[in-house]
DNA sequence: ACGATAGTTCGATCTCAATCGAACAATTGC
DNA sequence: GCAATTGTTCGATTGAGATCGAACTATCGT
């Protein structure tokens, strides 16, 4: 069974966060696993290409943010909250204190 | 006297301000103005060309982190601190925490 | 008014990065 | 063993972004 490959916590730089979070697509998936324990690539796909979330998720790993283990054809994805929060205190607390702008969904009819 | 100018707080994006955090150079800056009330865009230089530091400072301006104002010939800047404070509570403090790597000079030889 | 200074803008160059389709790989159920 | 499922990798395409030199702009001192 192949095991991803994470960086250790210490190798995680600032910059290399600040670029995993600045793009809208990745920020959204950190704000869902942080609701989450666990989710798989197919939960956030968001109607994207596979190969594009594949990237992304790619992305993720390489900064640090996230962990992937495989579950039988499936990967489970989750935030690395408590290694980040040690890392880097009161961030990604910070980060997701922050509620998104809305979306393009027009205003309720109610 | 010709203003700059500068995005309202409210519409400032976290993936802007995590955008412009992404680049080492920018980093550096925001952390050195983080020391100080103001600094000199030609205080920030670090050798690199003038359009390159322009450059730099225009991405701070519009990502909302800094405030530029014209004194003579300088252009002074300040970290637009007690707006993003207020905007992304913590966010600042989390990211000014983390001390930056070890630049690549030789350990001193005492 | 001119020269010096600080900084901006333009355009070129090059690298980085997001997108996707196609092909491939690992796992599981039958 | 094969098909289905989930996900990765490759390569192409396109747009974004960092770099700089050259030219330009605003301000100030003389």
């Amino acid at each position: 069974m192949r095991q991803m490959r994470h960086p250790p916590i210490e190798d995680v730089e600032l910059e290399q966060v600040f670029h995993a979070l600045s793009d809208p697509m990745r920020l959204g998936i950190v704000r869902k696993l942080a609701g989450s324990a666990e989710l798989s690539c197919a939960a956030l796909e968001d109607g994207r290409a596979k190969s594009s979330v594949s990237h992304h998720f790619r992305v993720l790993r390489d900064s640090g943010l996230i962990r992937t283990r495989p579950e039988g054809t499936t990967h489970m994805n989750s935030l690395r909250r408590a290694e980040l929060d040690a890392r880097f205190p009161g961030l990604l607390g910070a980060v997701l204190a922050v509620s998104p702008p809305p979306c393009d969904t027009p205003p309720r009819d109610d």
